[in-house]
DNA sequence: GCTCGAACTAGAACACGTTCTAGTCTGGCT
DNA sequence: AGCCAGACTAGAACGTGTTCTAGTTCGAGC
């Protein structure tokens, strides 16, 4: 019933799909999450409202699709400069710093689209899960190739995505801020990683 | 504006706090965070719509305190008879699989409730800082009164909260069910703890 | 026992996500 | 070119969390 993915869309609708998610960017860009508005995305893209539960479930389905654009775009930042350091220990963080930034550039935002990762609705679920999964690819990139012991990295990266996922949500709630952020993560990455 | 704490009010006055409390369990309980329509916890609590806004700042705050009743009661379960096994990893994973059992006798009340904790209403949120709070404490006695190490101890827990955290909340969404936040918790409780 | 302000009640009102309706446009098929 | 199914639009309607209003009850201090 809900398209949930770009292919088998004509030109113009890619394009209305593509208007609807810029505007709820938009939108959550200063004001956050209350902010996005189903009646303010649709007149900001100029697409009627039942038009965008053709495209999306839910608003949280929007948010969370809004996320994936933005994780590839950080994706291909991370391939066209790879992360630097001596132990994959620092590669990680360097990898997780760089995201942490991402998400200090635009920090309504961010907190939009983590809240949105929350919820229940099952395609904005499943895009939930594109995300983990594009953070997972960003974490493997930064461990070594030839490592010898997969099983544990694959754990490793898993443990260290719960812990990102759980500060930011904390986040979103105000409960710590940046800096907090940061030094979790940091000492996750420190127990679990040789240094 | 709103009471935070159950001091200063007349025993009426706890009496209705709990009557609230109670019927958005007992809403919970079947339907999960959907069924717990404040309307309803209005009429079967007694209680006048408005009185219920006078204690909670909101449905989430409402039922995150229900979950701080909640934990209290699992801590004291805990205190009564502690956690088992010979190494520290063991007893650990002792108390967070008693945690996981309490969930999943009542899922849909647990989900309303994990639910809740990602809201970002204020009052809501200090409820959950209290909830992580207990669950630290709890984790905290399954360790070593005479640990040396007692900044890492404390790291490691924070690390498995956060797993907890994301976990739960991945399940309340169904990404995986139950045996798959075991195994999550597993794994992160091995790579942190000797075994 | 009376008074007054705070707390409570019933219910209307409001906000915003979501769904529905009726009508219009579009683009592929013959 | 003409037709049809499906997509789009404007806007009304609905559901539920939250707030507001007007009136009532309660209880502490006199």
């Amino acid at each position: 019933m809900v398209v949930e993915s770009t292919e088998g869309l004509t030109d113009t609708q890619r394009d209305r799909r593509l208007r609807v998610i810029e505007a709820a960017l938009r939108l959550a860009a200063d004001g956050g999450y209350d902010s996005v508005q189903m009646r303010d995305v649709s007149t900001e893209a100029d697409v009627a409202l039942g038009t965008i539960y053709r495209y999306f479930s839910s608003k949280d389905h929007l948010l969370v699709a809004a996320m994936v654009e933005w994780m590839l775009e950080l994706e291909q930042a991370m391939t066209r400069r790879p992360a630097r350091g001596d132990t994959t220990a620092d590669r990680v963080l360097d990898v997780l710093h760089r995201a942490l930034r991402a998400v200090e550039r635009e920090p309504q935002r961010a907190a939009a689209v983590v809240r949105a990762q929350t919820s229940d609705d099952g395609a904005a679920v499943r895009a939930s899960q594109e995300v983990t999964e594009i953070l997972y690819r960003i974490m493997a990139s930064a461990f070594d190739d030839d490592a010898t012991d997969t099983d544990r990295q694959h754990d490793t990266i898993r443990v260290l995505a719960h812990v990102w996922f759980s500060c930011l949500v904390s986040w979103t709630s105000g409960v710590g801020d940046m800096a907090w952020v940061r030094s979790e993560v940091d000492t996750a990455a420190h127990l679990l990683l040789p240094t």
